[in-house]
DNA sequence: TGTACATCAGTGAACGCGCGTTCACTGATGTAC
DNA sequence: TGTACATCAGTGAACGCGCGTTCACTGATGTAC
């Protein structure tokens, strides 16, 4: 079975190099001959493979799934986030989550601006996630707190405060360590979602 | 002078209609010759006025500046950001800039994806953005409260919720009236910011 | 005011570059007997 | 175990599409006398 073992380790070698120059380059910037070229195979091999650059992200998509999936497993953490420990867990998880996949994610989000499809995923992926953590916020309300407005919005507010602090972050956008970014991001969050300090 | 009229006025619907297509199909996916069908006119007419697309995107913004720089003036606000209306009123000034400058603003994300000019060109955006309300939330401090991290980590954060929110809300992911909207984001920002309930 | 020429905005067919995609070929691995 | 053929992963030159960009041309406006 030679044969099977050096076209999985070709498929791997391009996903390698894929993510390597999305984190880069970026994912529009990246041509198909520039991920054979940077896995060292010739630009023909790419579509035995993959039929196109979507599919290969579609590819690393399934990947990240799996990853997240396994993550969500092995938690076990307090869905009370009118305590603020609850919120630093699931900012940290996130935190640690995005860090893993950058490339993957940053790749998704531009695929999703010029690629109907992708957009699609992309909404529904973050659906998910609100999904997931839904019942957490209404902790807030039941402790007596008022959220900062719907339940839906009170999850985006969260969701866009996160997600953008933390490209920020890691484009360099501010002076701070990872523990105080985290630090001051679940402050930020648990103070916008309960109306108490922290 | 008719003929500087004319000019002019192709220029000015090469714009119109770079903005329109900017807006619904985003500035990634759309063509110079898309631009020109769209405004009614030749191909090679484009050439007159804008070397590139690029050189397209910075006479808009170029316009956009001048308009934020009018919006600026006539503002006279409190710049006391420990007080809720303080806050408001800047969620508001900022939500009307984007609703009225979507297509630009959107655009020019899109092209500092793909683009180190106007990577750099946002970012500076956004710094000199900052640099308007870096006293703002020093109003926090003396008022005895405490920001959720550094000033710039706290600007950072609350341009974070601000921006990604905003996004949000115009692409329909929340079930929110534009004043629910405000409401809601301002709420969560002035909580983030003070630690205070409002 | 009229005439002859110059200039300019706009036109759209044609050109050419970049890059995705194909395909005939090679050499290695697997299979049949 | 050896031989002959089949299959498959990988190669890279060549092809062709999409689109940015050019350019010779047209008709209208401006200028000189």
């Amino acid at each position: 079975m030679k044969r099977k073992e050096k076209a999985a380790e070709t498929e791997a070698a391009l996903k390698a190099a894929a993510q390597r120059l999305f984190a880069t380059r970026g994912y529009l910037n990246t041509k198909i001959t520039d991920i054979t070229a940077e896995a060292g195979r010739a630009a023909g091999s790419f579509y035995n493979h993959f039929a196109s650059k979507e599919e290969l992200l579609e590819s690393l998509m399934a990947d990240l799934e799996k990853a997240g999936d396994e993550g969500a497993v092995q938690s076990g953490h307090s869905p009370d986030f009118s305590d603020p420990a609850a919120v630093r867990f699931h900012v940290v998880a996130y935190w640690n989550f995005y860090r893993e996949h950058t490339a993957t994610l940053r790749a998704l989000r531009q695929a999703a601006l010029v690629n109907e499809d992708f957009a699609r995923k992309l909404s529904e992926f973050t659906r998910a996630q609100n999904e997931e953590i839904t019942d957490h916020v209404d902790y807030v309300t039941r402790a007596g707190l008022t959220l900062p407005g719907s339940p839906l919005a009170s999850l985006t507010l969260m969701n866009a405060a996160v997600d953008d602090f933390l490209q920020k972050w890691h484009d360099g956008a501010t002076d701070l360590s990872e523990e105080d970014a985290i630090d001051a991001l679940t402050r930020f969050v648990y103070r916008g979602l309960t109306g108490r300090d922290y």
